[in-house]
Formats: C-alpha cells, sequence, structure tokens
RNA sequence: GCGCCCAUAGCUCAGUUGGAUAGAGUGACGGACUACGAAUCCGUAGGUCGCAGGUUCGAAUCCUGCUGGGCGCGCCA
C-alpha cells in the first residue's frame, strides 16, 4: 500500500517537473509513515517540508502543488489533505483495505512472506555455548533471539544457516575432565582435591557417575582418565544442550568443532593467507597479528609463547572460513560481555579484505532473574544459576520465549519467575494467545449455528464500516514490511510489541458488542457475520503467523 | 585512564531510524458479564524523556560536554 502511494507521489513529482510547476531537482530522502495520530489519515508524508530548501519555497506551496497535481489514477485514495507545517496526509479508500484482508485470508500462513532478502546467503551464529555446563538463563535470552530471528530472515526470503560453535579446544573441556574426574574420585576418596578454576555445579558429580558406569576409570592411568572424562564430559554437555535446544524449539543446521577445526589444516592455511598479507609478526617468542590499524587499539597474541595458539586463532579461522563458504552476510549473537572482541574480529577479516558490514554483532546484554521479590544472583563458578531446563519446567517454553522475545536484546532483562509463572492476565504471553483461543472460539460457536468464515465473501467494504473493523485491516496490512524492517534493524522484538497491538485491537473489537449487539461479530444478519468473520479470520491468520516466527503455539482453546 | 551499552510514568519497558498532543503493561483508585470466552474491556491518577549546550521548519531520537549505572580492556578461557 506504501509502495503505491509512493507511486502516485513520484509519478506526480515527475509531472509537476515537466510541467514546470515544481523546478527540477534531486529528490531529498522523504518518508511515508503511519501517523500515529488517526486524525492524520492512514499514511503521511513529509515531502513537501524535505523538498522545501532545494525548491526554495514555503513547504506548505509544494504541499498545494502536489496535492492540486495528484495522480491518483488507479484511485486509491479516499482524501487528501495539507496539515502542520506541510505534511500531506492521505486517506486509502475502504475498498482497497478490503482488498488486502482478502489477500491475507487467501494466502493463510504465507501472508508476510516475501522476497526481501532473495540473493542473500546468512550465517547465524547464537548460543555458541561451551559444551562444560548446562544451558542457562542467558542462553536461553540468545537462543530465542537467535531463532526467531533466522525464522523472520527466511520467511523474507534469506537463505538462512543457523550454527552453532561449539568451544571445545583446549583449557576449559581439560577443566571439565579434571572436574567430573575429581568427583569420580571423591566417591572413594573424599578429601580429593579439587581443580583451581573448576566446575562446581552438581552436574559435574551426575556426569562423573554416568561415566563410571561405562567405563572403570581405575584401570586408567590418572591422565587418560581425565582425557576420557573430558572427551566423554564433552559428548554428554553437548548431548544434553541439543536436548534442551531442541525442546525450546530451536533448531540448528550445523554444529561447528573448535576440536575439528585445530584437527583440520583449516587453522594453518588461514594463518598461512594472513602471512602472505603481512599482516603477521613474531615478537617475544609469540605471533601477532597486526589488527592496530584496523580499528583494534592494539595488536593480538595468535600463538602464545609456549606453542599453544589462542582462541582468537580459532575465532578468525572460522569466521573467515564462514566468508569462504560464500554467505553474503554473517550475523553472530553473544553476550554483551564480549564486546570488547568486535574490533578485533572485524580487524582480522578486514586484512582478508572483509568488509566491515559483512558481519554484525548483535549483543545481548544480561538477564536478572527474580524470585519473590528478590534478586536471585547467578555464578557458574559456584555452581548457583538457574537452567533453561529448569525455567521451562516451571514456566513452559511460550511464556520464556515470550518474555526473551519482549525487550530489546540490548536492554538488560529482569526475568521475574513469579509473574511469568502466573496462568492469570498478569502473564504477558496470554494476552496475544488468548485473542487467538477466543476467535476460534467465536469460529465454533458460529459453526454450532451454521454460519461460517466465506470462501468468497462479496463485497465487505459494504459491511466492514465500523472504524474498528478498518483499524484492524490496516494494522494487518503493515504486517509484510514490519517483517522487512526486522530484518533490517535485527530488532525481533517489535513483532511482539505488534502482536500485542494487534491483540488489544481485538479485545477492544470484541468488547464493543458487549455494549452493543448490534457490534458483535455473530449477529442475526448473515451476510453481516459472514464479514465479520472473514475479518476475524484475518486477525486470527496474521497472530498465528507471527507467533509462529516468534517459536510459540497459537491455541484454539486455553 | 580508554572503549562499548544503558538512562523515558512509582516499577518493567515501547517509541515506526528526525515528525504533528511521548505510549503500553504492571501497581493504586473507580466502573463493565442472565446472549460471540472477564486470561477481556472502559475510566481516573501518574512525565523537566538523567543534566547543559548545539544542529533545523521540527529532537526522547543526531553532535559535543557532564552526571549516574552495567560491561570490557591478558602470551586468561
Amino acid at each position: 500500500m506504501k509502495n503505491r502511494l509512493d507511486a502516485i507521489l513520484m509519478t506526480t513529482i515527475d509531472y509537476c517537473f515537466d510541467q514546470g510547476i515544481l523546478s527540477e531537482t534531486s529528490i531529498p530522502e522523504y518518508v511515508i509513515e503511519i501517523p500515529n495520530n488517526p486524525a492524520h489519515g492512514h499514511f503521511a508524508t513529509n515531502l513537501p517540508m524535505t523538498l522545501a530548501s532545494s525548491q526554495r519555497r514555503r513547504p506548505l506551496d509544494i504541499a498545494k502543488a502536489i496535492k492540486d497535481n495528484l495522480k491518483d489514477e488507479e484511485e486509491l485514495l479516499e482524501s487528501v489533505d495539507i496539515a502542520g507545517p506541510g505534511f500531506i496526509n492521505f486517506k486509502i479508500r475502504a475498498e482497497e483495505w478490503c482488498g488486502i484482508l482478502s489477500d491475507i485470508v487467501r494466502v493463510k500462513e504465507n501472508y508476510g512472506r516475501n522476497d526481501a532478502g532473495s540473493g542473500e546467503k546468512v550465517l547465524v551464529e547464537f548460543v555458541s555455548a561451551n559444551p562444560t555446563g548446562p544451558l542457562h538463563l542467558g542462553h536461553g535470552r540468545g537462543a530465542a533471539l537467535g531463532d526467531t530471528l533466522c525464522r523472520i530472515l527466511s520467511f523474507c526470503g534469506y537463505g538462512v544457516e543457523r550454527e552453532f560453535y561449539i568451544n571445545d579446544a583446549g583449557e576449559q573441556i581439560r577443566l571439565l575432565g579434571e572436574s567430573v574426574f575429581c568427583r569420580f574420585r571423591q566417591i572413594y576418596d573424599p578429601d580429593y582435591p579439587f581443580p583451581k578454576n573448576g566446575y562446581h555445579g552438581d552436574y559435574i558429580l551426575d556426569l562423573a557417575r554416568a561415566i563410571s558406569r561405562e567405563a572403570d576409570l581405575n584401570d586408567l592411568s590418572q591422565e587418560d582418565a581425565i582425557i576420557y572424562c573430558a572427551q566423554k564430559g564433552r559428548e554428554m554437555m553437548l548431548e544434553e544442550i541439543k536436548e534442551d535446544l531442541s525442546r525450546f524449539r530451536v533448531a540448528f543446521d550445523g554444529w561447528y568443532s573448535e576440536m575439528d577445526l585445530h584437527r583440520s589444516a583449516l587453522l594453518q592455511d588461514t594463518l598461512g593467507a594472513i602471512k602472505e598479507k603481512g599482516y603477521l609478526y613474531e615478537k617475544d617468542g609469540a605471533l601477532w597479528i597486526k589488527t592496530s590499524g584496523l580499528g583494534d587499539d592494539k595488536d593480538r597474541v595468535i600463538r602464545k609463547s609456549d606453542g599453544q595458539f589462542t582462541y582468537f586463532a580459532s575465532d578468525i579461522a572460522y569466521h573467515l572460513q564462514k566468508y569462504e563458504r560464500g554467505f553474503t552476510k554473517a550475523i553472530d549473537i553473544w553476550g554483551a560481555d564480549h564486546h570488547g572482541y568486535i574490533p578485533r574480529i572485524k580487524a582480522s577479516l578486514s586484512a582478508q579484505g572483509v568488509s566491515d558490514e559483512w558481519l554484525s554483532v548483535m549483543l545481548i546484554q544480561l538477564v536478572k532473574l527474580w524470585a519473590g521479590g528478590q534478586e536471585i544472583r547467578m555464578s557458574k563458578r559456584a555452581g548457583t544459576f538457574v537452567t533453561l531446563r529448569e525455567l521451562m519446567d516451571d514456566v513452559g517454553v511460550d511464556a520464556v520465549r515470550f518474555v526473551f522475545l519482549m525487550k530489546n536484546h540490548e536492554s538488560p532483562l529482569d526475568f521475574d519467575i513469579d509473574l511469568v509463572k502466573k496462568e492469570d492476565s498478569d502473564n504477558p504471553v496470554y494476552y496475544v494467545q488468548y485473542a487467538h483461543a477466543r476467535i476460534c472460539s467465536i469460529f465454533r460457536k458460529a459453526e454450532a449455528e451454521g454460519v461460517f468464515v466465506p470462501d468468497n465473501p462479496g463485497d465487505l467494504s459494504k459491511h466492514l464500516v465500523l472504524e474498528e473493523e478498518l483499524a484492524f485491516i490496516r494494522a494487518m496490512a503493515g504486517f509484510p514490511s514490519l517483517l522487512k524492517e526486522i530484518c533490517v534493524t535485527l530488532e525481533p522484538h517489535r513483532l511482539t510489541y505488534y502482536l500485542t497491538d494487534l491483540a488489544a485491537l481485538f479485545h477492544r473489537y470484541f468488547n464493543l458488542g458487549t455494549k452493543i449487539s448490534d457490534h458483535r461479530i455473530i449477529t442475526g444478519d448473515k451476510v453481516l457475520t459472514q464479514a465479520r468473520l472473514f475479518l476475524a479470520e484475518g486477525v486470527r491468520t496474521v497472530i498465528a503467523n507471527g507467533l509462529n516466527l516468534l517459536g510459540i503455539e497459537a491455541p484454539e482453546k486455553m
């Protein structure tokens, strides 16, 4: 709709240029937006104001010139008004809006699907938790965010691949092995010393028990036993992580192991390529990459003087490898505490000629958990943290996802477990789901009376005349462009707000009928009832599609 | 000390990339079910958009400087 309006405006401007009504200049950036004040029409543009300086005329004069010469050949518009300091406000004819409603009901679960991202191939890397412990709240937030973003991207025509990078090389897996082995030994020898910086959670003991059931660790040398515990522990934790994610409705296309990266020649090859470009040098027995001058504030060590590669080395290799796999864009979702790594990763990429925009890093701020009015402080070191699994058990997947997706990922999130646990109106997820269930309930009621959602509703604009009814369609018409914007701004939380608003429109509309029976959806007039059922089906469709993109169920009953 | 993020109603947060009178939820108070689901709706109250400048037709939004909070600045992982 916005595009059609834009086309009318551009045709008009061209015409004004040709006729000398406006002096021919370049067209500045302008917007066509949906005003927040309904009195300002369905759409408004600031075009006259942006033209004012190059035209050297008053915005109001320009607005009048545009209005008087408007080329609305398809008769899209109901009214055109000049307002304020130089806005033009437009109203679209009801028939046009009703046409959109018909489209929605016709294409159903595909409404909103578009090809904005065609030709793009995006790799989204998220969660990427170390397999040294269970997923906790913070991982959950990243999982919900990444998953929903991927769903939206692919709905908008992007080729999307979801990847989980497994940090399974080096010290931390070793430490996992030592921690597990220690717990095993402590079964017989309670004084056996626990490794410094080891993992304290109860799950370590569970791992020790499970592993010792499968193999007799006493048959192995201590070193072999630790390695065995590390390998086995990694495998089991990864399995658990996969189970949790799958239950959280998050699927990955690829699991990329850092260990494999070390085993393959990739790390060496990558370093060789960087060396050829002249970005590597040796100093104090270590190998450095020259990232300073490429946006980083100092150079970074890639191989320590003890011969071990740093994690940063594999990070570079991994990201360059993503690039070589032919992705046109990469998105990483990291915890905000890693933000300091962005400049050095980008610097390393640009050393290989990869542009800055290729990689977008989304940072998620931390999650604070509240229960009983108190903040629950979490510490992985001390083993006191709430796992994603516990949270799903407690409050359910729908509620957890909704809360995570409600807020901008750049804002810290307070997760009030008591509030989310409550199965009543205080819980925000039910508001949207209830609207869906309520519509389904109306359909059941109508069917019982022999009235169904019509396949061909006829001339809707004759029957859908209430302002509330047309407001629905206008809101629904914005769904596809909202999704496209989310793909650019990477802000999935806007979908959550959109759905809440749409549900609010519906609840308000529904309640009109409790006062005035003529405003009920099911009325004595069959044709009117069918038109309203058709409208309700449109609303239901958009809510269902939106919830599906959020990974949240759209229940028919609650 | 340097860098990134944040600051909007009592609380938790939106704010359509610079638009017209800054909005929800929650909490407080008052209303609406003998017909489509009250997990809902309506009303009242609540604001110097952290502070001070600047940019322009126009600023919560952009720029600069402060204040306050979170995080990060290793040959750690």
